[in-house]
RNA sequence: GCGGGCGUAGCUCAGUGGUAGAGCGUCACGUUGCCAACGUGAAAGUCGAGGGUUCAAGUCCCUUCGCCCGCUCCA
């Protein structure tokens, strides 16, 4: 932490879970951080618009992203090999060609149909359905019953929806009750070393005698054709089950003024794929060498089955996604390199303590292409006990670059000329290759909200109980400058120091001044709004030129000579 | 999409079918001497929206929208 660019506040012992989640929404709408977004026409589900405060603070959230990934990456340290971290910025468009989200896999991926059972009001993805099936005549090798599967003839005896095919033949080899529940006689494994993951083989017996009966997963068009003969994997009964339905996550727009269906076009769902499909780009004109990474921030879109908890699942949210390229030989060094500097980022703005958790995925929890994922995960108090994801860390191998060649159909390859056997000239041969990436993707709007969670804090002994500890890098309002009483010479005194103050921080945000009402009460409005410090103007201000400096999170106080007033302040910002 | 809860001033909430309320906050004026001080005054509401019952609806009924919780989902 010793290179850290501020100094940090006095962590939170508080956890989340026991803070109220009603509590901070409605400070956050008395204060102007969320508001509802068309809230004056009743609003609109699953999209908040950010107040002034919330703005500055989302602002300064991006900036500090923006500073410590591709200004001075990773404040300045080095790579697992020795050099300095090197990045560079784009910024891509929401829409881009539609071939992008077939090649991502997101148009795939994101319309996943789904079928609920009209009994147990249970809904689950039509493609998890695993049935088994039990050919009418005689079956008996792997490809004839295999047939039957890929055959959408066969309506399946029982379904279920928890478990692989292979783990459905396990339970149904084991469980006596459960074979007996679906009028089944003895069962055995047939066919040694043929079972798999997507579908198993088993002998039984059933009212007809000895069967060779299938276990696999039910075909969709199966279930389109007879939905109301398939038994349901809740019940085992037939006709409770909905005709698969189309949850569309990505938001289609149309391009031109007279849309039609040819111009279909989808918001992107992550910011990432702008780098992939820019990556020859960059290379290209920038002088870039690998190891360097591709930023990219902006808004995305998913359309969510539900949008909860507050700003946490909206169907429209920015990111900061870095696209870190790299020699697949020093991939996983890279992976844990960024793991572990981004969870040390999100604790070096506030996130301190046991709220803020850094997870490894279980490798049954990977995607087929990743050899490591890791969340930094934040106890929301509508998540405790459990965690929420702020920013997913993965090593996406040549995934990306890979599939978008594969669909463009251009080479997304990089010759590096550091690598390979040396020449007779001393120079090295050079090796082509496809870089593998590792992701750390932020999402800047549960960024926020983890920001509002942990800075909000109750103390019914203070006088105004209720205090926004953000960290002052992040805070919206940097310093406040108040007389203590309007008149006397103060302030004139407030207003020149406020103007000060203004010119040299105004650009991190905003610097308060207010003369009216008393004293209490302006802390305490600062307080609310998480301003770190306020510099009051006294009447010994006037004789000695001292200035009281009241901290946020304690409530002490301390005398400071006006004209070090700005130095402390800097300190403070991390900006000298 | 299902089930439950809620929706009255900026916030927190009272409100028995019969005049729209309180506290806090906000603003103005006065006062002020370091922690939501005090006094006086003011602004602020289509009672989420639409329909119905009634002489009369914030209140009863129907529909709808939004938020919260639990399912479901989150390549």
């Amino acid at each position: 932490m010793s290179d850290a660019p501020v100094s940090s506040p006095a962590p939170s012992s508080a956890l989340s879970g026991t803070k109220s989640m009603d509590d901070i929404m409605a400070l956050c709408k008395r204060r102007g951080f969320v508001y509802q977004a068309s809230e004056i026409y009743g609003g609109i589900n699953g999209f908040w618009d950010y107040g002034p405060l919330g703005a500055q603070l989302k602002k300064n959230l991006r900036e500090a992203w923006w500073e410590d990934m591709i200004m001075i990456p990773c404040w300045g340290r080095k790579g697992p090999g020795g050099e300095r971290v090197r990045c560079v910025p784009v910024e891509t468009r929401i829409i881009q060609h539609p071939k992008v989200w077939e090649a991502s896999g997101h148009i795939a991926g994101f319309n996943d149909p789904m079928v609920d059972d009209k009994e147990t009001k249970q809904r689950f993805r039509a493609d998890h359905l695993v049935g088994l099936f039990v050919p009418p005549g005689d079956a008996s090798t792997h490809d004839e019953l295999s047939r039957y599967l890929a055959d959408d003839t066969l309506v399946p005896h029982a379904t279920f929806v928890d478990g692989s095919p292979f783990e459905i033949f396990q339970r149904i080899l084991e469980d006596k009750v459960l074979r007996k529940k679906l009028g089944l006689g003895n069962a055995k494994a047939c066919f040694e070393g043929q079972t798999g993951g997507d579908k198993a083989l088993l002998e039984i017996e059933t009212r007809h005698g000895q069967r060779r009966a299938a276990v696999g997963y039910v075909p969709l068009t199966l279930l389109q054709k007879f939905n109301d003969k398939i038994p349901s994997p809740f019940t085992q009964m037939a006709g409770s089950l909905t005709q698969p339905r189309q949850f569309n996550l990505m938001f289609k727009t149309y391009i031109g003024a007279t849309a039609g269906e040819d111009d279909i076009a989808y918001m992107r769902p992550e910011t990432a794929q702008g780098v992939f499909v820019q990556f020859k780009n960059v290379v290209d004109t920038t002088r870039v060498k690998v190891p360097f990474g591709i930023g990219n921030t902006g808004t995305s879109f998913r359309n969510e089955v539900t949008p909860r908890n507050f700003t946490f699942r909206s169907r429209e949210f920015d990111q900061a996604e870095l696209e870190f390229f790299c020699h697949p030989s020093e991939s996983v060094e890279w992976y844990k390199f960024w793991r572990d500097f981004r969870m040390e980022w999100w604790q070096s703005i506030g996130l301190k303590g046991e709220n803020l958790i850094l997870r490894e995925h279980d490798k049954d929890e990977l995607s087929h292409y990743s050899q490591g994922t890791s969340d930094v995960e934040y106890r929301f108090p509508f998540t405790a006990p459990g965690f929420g994801e702020l920013e997913g860390i993965a090593h996406r191998g040549d995934y990306d670059l890979t599939q978008h060649q594969k669909h463009s159909g251009v080479k997304l390859d990089y010759f590096d000329t550091e690598r390979g056997e040396p020449l007779p000239n001393g120079s090295p041969k050079g090796e082509r290759y496809i870089p593998h990436c590792i992701e750390p993707a932020a999402g800047l709007d549960r960024g926020v909200l983890a920001l509002l969670c942990e800075a909000y804090t109750k103390d019914a002994s203070r006088p105004s109980p209720e205090i926004m500890k953000f960290h002052p890098r992040i805070a919206p309002i940097k310093a406040a400058v108040f007389p203590l009483v309007n008149k006397d010479g103060m302030p004139e005194v407030a207003e020149k120091l406020h103007g000060e103050l203004s010119r040299r921080f105004g650009r991190q945000g905003f610097i308060e001044t207010d003369a009216k009402q008393s004293i209490g009460k302006r802390y305490a409005r600062m307080d609310e709004a998480g301003c770190p410090f306020c510099f009051t103007i006294d009447g010994d201000t006037l004789k000695d030129q001292t200035v009281t400096c009241r901290d946020r999170d304690t409530g002490a106080q301390q005398r400071i000579a006006l004209d070090q007033v700005p130095a402390f302040v800097g300190e403070k910002l991390g900006v000298g």
